[in-house]
Order: structure tokens, then sequence, then C-alpha cells
DNA sequence: ACCTGAACACCGTTCAAGT
DNA sequence: ACCTGAACACCGTTCAAGT
């Protein structure tokens, strides 16, 4: 990945933290790199392929940290507090991740280290699968609604709650 | 609701199905009315409220049926999959849903609808929202991940597995 | 390697004017 | 009440040509 490529890239997300997704134009990024807009096309290919580049990054930086501690259920809550707080550190975040395609690098090991604790713990790979999926899956919906109702009342409660219920869920019918 | 306002949003539906959201732009909307682009301003005021009235419209569609019978848990089941089962029946419904902003109408109502449901089982109106809220956010989630990855495997029993987690989760940690 | 200049085929939206 | 025609200020993308 050439430096240029990762000034377009740091660029585009500084872009999106000020106008929101709707105004992320490729024009206006050009301008605040201070070139013409085709240029871009000479660091990605297309708006979607830097769309893409945006969501890995913001999924590997959600990802960084060190490994929580704990018994299985306070690590994944402790994750699962940090993939909301990914994507709710960026403007729009949440709604770039839902127009994403493919799981990407970064998202499908991500998965499969939340896959292998809940192994550790005690159940079948694919219970695991199953409960990791119901968790994500909840995490996204949540984080899409929530900044989709703007910048409203701070709903920390009741995305633990939630987060809880799926936990009491995984040790009553997938753990041993 | 004139009846013309009614043709506008029947055809956006159409229209939808056929090209997907990103390819459901007022011009086309328009040309399959037979009617010039500024024309569609005089039903809905932006393409913004055009796709709010979409949602709108499909929420209900997803809403509609006789109430299920069986337990509460039998009844959110099957709730939940009617949920799934009307973004699915659109183009690109998940993703319409998550870019939508006010709840709207018959979104609340639902809602309501089914925190009344695990009152009636016993749980107070907080722990209902909770269990709800956590129950919706997923099927929002697995939805818009399961239209985002194309139309690849059915996924039905992942979606049926992850229910049940939360269900089970709503029975431990939420009822008495 | 990186960028310019200029074009192409589009967008959403507004608004006077028509019927 | 509903629509046309025409414009305005934009889009994403391509590509020869420059340095």
């Amino acid at each position: 990945m050439s430096t240029r490529q990762a000034e377009v890239l740091r660029a585009a997300i500084e872009l999106l933290d000020e106008v929101g997704l709707d105004a992320l134009t490729t024009r206006r990024l050009a301008a605040r790199l201070g070139v013409q807009a085709g240029a871009l096309y000479r660091h990605y290919p297309s708006k979607r392929a830097l769309l893409d580049a945006m969501v890995e990054h913001i999924v590997a930086e959600a990802g960084a940290g060190p490994p929580p501690d704990g018994d299985w259920a306070a690590q994944l809550r402790t994750l699962a507090k940090g993939m909301r707080r990914g994507m709710l550190a960026h403007r729009d975040g949440a709604r770039l991740m839902a127009t994403f395609q493919a799981p990407g690098e970064a998202a499908r090991a991500s998965f499969e280290a939340l896959v292998g604790l809940l192994v550790r713990a005690g159940a079948t790979r694919e219970d695991a699968a199953v409960g990791i999926d119901t968790l994500v899956c909840f995490v996204n919906g949540f984080a899409v609604e929530e900044q989709a109702r703007g910048a409203g009342a701070p709903r920390d409660r009741a995305f633990e709650a939630g987060v809880d219920v799926i936990l009491s869920g995984i040790r009553t019918s997938i753990l041993v």
C-alpha cells in the first residue's frame, strides 16, 4: 500500500467525519487533497473500493487493543462494546458498514476469534458460530438504529442490557 | 392520500424490485410513470420523503396478517420470521430500512404490540422493552447482512437459531 | 508515479408556464 | 390538479496528455 494511497484513505475518513456519508463525494475528497477528482482513480479503482477500504480500516481499528480478560461472557461483553464503539466513532459508521458487501479480512478474523472463545468455553463449532452470529448481528443492528436516530439520548444501558440477554441465551441454550 | 400519490409509491416499489436501491432514481421513476422528473415533486416533497413512505409501506405489509398463536415464545418466533420475510421480500429491503430515520407510525405500533406480548407473559415494561429491542435489532442486523451478502445460501436455519438464542435469553434473564 | 483538463452520461431539485 | 421544459448545481468515471 503506497503512502499516497494511505493518505487518500485517511483523508476520506476525515471527510466522512466532517460531512457524513451522503456528502462524501469523490470531488469533495479530491478538493481536500488539492487534486482533480479523476486523480483518485490512480489509487482506488472506484468509490466503492474506497468505501470498502474505509470499512476495513474502521473494523481493524475497532478490533485493536489488548485481548480482554475475565470469563467468556465478560470477554464477549467487552468485545461487543468495542465493536459498537468502533462504529459510533465515525459519523455514519454503522451505515457505512451496512452498505458493505464482502466480509473482508479483518471482519472474518475477528469473527473467528470470537467463535474460538466460545469453543474454548465448551461449545461445538457450529453452536459457537450461531451464538457469535447472533451477537454480531445484534451489535450491527443496534448501532445502525442508534446512529440513524441521530445524536439523541445515549443508549449505553440499552445496549448492554441487550448484550446481556444474548449472553444469557448463549449460556442456557448453547453451552453445555 | 391521493390516488396519484399511491400510484407513485407503488411504481417506486416496483422499480426498487427491478433495479435495486442504487439505481432507484427520480428520473427513472418518472420515466416509468410516463412523466418528467420534476412532476414527482407534486406528490412527494423530496426523494427522502418517498423513501420514507416506501419503508412505511413495507413495514405495514410485513406486519399484516392474523396475530399468531401459541405461547409468547412461539408468537415472537413467528413475528420475527415475518419481519425478516418482509425485508427480504423487496430488493435491498433491509438496506432501505437501515437508511431510515424516524421510527414511523407502523414501526412504533408493532414495537408496542411486541412489548405488550412480553408484559402479558409476566415481564415489567422496561424488561419487555429490552427484550424486544434486542430481538428487533438482531432481526434488522441479520437481514441487512444477509441481503448485503447477495443471494447466496439460504440462511433460514441460521436465522431461526439466532432467534432461539435470544428467546432463551429472554426466558432466563427477563421473565420471572 | 502522479496529476490535469476536459469530457460523458448521469443525478436531485426548482420553477415559470402550460392544460 | 397535474404536468412540461428548461435550467441549476451537482455526481462518478474515463482518458489523452502533461510533468
